[in-house]
DNA sequence: AAGCCCTTACGTAGTTTCCCCAATGGATGG
DNA sequence: CCATCCATTGGGGAAACTACGTAAGGGCTT
């Protein structure tokens, strides 16, 4: 699945940094891509990217908290590490509330960015993984007919055929008929596939 | 189950803010305690508080950071809303990596620090139901025997009782007999609960 | 010896799965 | 407009799985 290959996103105004960071990331093999503000990720970014952002806070048009908000909005996934020159802590603790993976005071330690970059990369690795399955199985469950759907919760919730049967009006056979329908096309052998898938589906990605 | 009541600990070495804490939060009649040292709280902390910290990063001897680490090793529930004068990014960055709720900085808005505390509050208790939940499976799951575990697990993953018959090498009644048992003890009656009630035991609290 | 755990059997009843079949009604496409 | 597909509905019956009551033997610890 994983198709699209992880990427270190740099957004930065100062080219000086841009260059130092791109070179950093050379001597590592490390895949990336320069950007000179927000406004330009946010022009090629559609959710396919995989990988981590090293932004910058204060850019002109469109600094780094907000270009964090909009891609939040967007439910996106990359892990962001903010690097700053003059941040202030009320804006580490946003960003940080927002979900950055790390606020850093340039000059950074080389080290140490690389470190947090490769932390990203894998928590952005184990997000994405989750979310393909997540998207996988409600994309299983969006095929499912408006009475399997039904027939699917109720089953799920752990309803024997004949209380569905009766609660619904209409026949045990009905009842079997729509279940094993969703039972295939859930890919799932066992009720117990069935209920985990369910949940599976319904959870939420850790905010 | 929520026989304790949620208060609000205060830890800070200047008695002068520990005062006007205490003063203000008593305008809203929200109970409160207050302590002059990072170790002082972790004395009376036996993990049955409810509430949130209000805590100083810099104290002596143990430092606001520090008595996080020391709760958080103690999976320590307690949301906690730092307080500093003079606390720098590196700090308030590793704070909210370990899971602060807020780090405000000296002198406070009182109407901020009170709606982060109520805010702290609100979702200590949603925490604490879910952590009061899952002891409660876990308690339960605990009753059961080797066997009766063994089966469990088994029946959870949706393996039919005649399959753990003969990879357990028994007979399919002792499997009847043990899954009647951990349904009995854990007090549930379909198998899509058992599975439910298996996948809210092993999950984890969000870091 | 008492108590708990693990084990098993017989029999009955209820539930689910899967095979055959068929009819209706709505949507889609030629 | 008709043909076709598909969702929906339903029947019968065989096979498998599960549930439960009753009863009972052996092993283990206290």
């Amino acid at each position: 699945m994983s198709q699209s290959i992880q990427q270190v996103y740099i957004v930065d105004d100062d080219e000086a940094i841009r260059d130092s960071m791109s070179m950093l990331l050379e001597t590592i093999d490390l895949p990336h891509q320069c950007f000179s503000s927000a406004t330009e990720f946010l022009e090629i970014y559609d959710g396919t990217q995989r990988g981590c952002l090293v932004v910058d806070i204060r850019m002109p048009v469109m600094n780094g908290l907000e270009l964090q908000k909009n891609l939040n909005e967007q439910e996106c996934l990359l892990p962001i590490i903010f690097m700053t020159g003059h941040g202030d802590i009320p804006m580490a603790v946003e960003a940080m509330r927002a979900g950055a993976l790390d606020f850093m005071r340039k000059p950074v330690r080389e080290q140490d960015l690389l470190d947090r970059i490769q932390q990203a990369l894998q928590h952005e690795s184990g997000e994405f993984d989750m979310h393909e399955k997540m998207a996988g199985i409600r994309s299983r469950i969006a095929t499912l007919t408006p009475k399997e759907h039904e027939i699917f919760d109720r089953v799920a919730q752990g309803q024997a055929n004949k209380v569905i049967a009766a609660e619904l009006g209409v026949s045990e056979r009905t009842v079997e008929v729509h279940r094993a329908q969703v039972m295939k096309k859930l890919d799932v052998r066992t009720l117990a596939d069935l209920v985990r898938l369910k949940l599976t589906g319904e959870a939420q990605l850790s905010p």
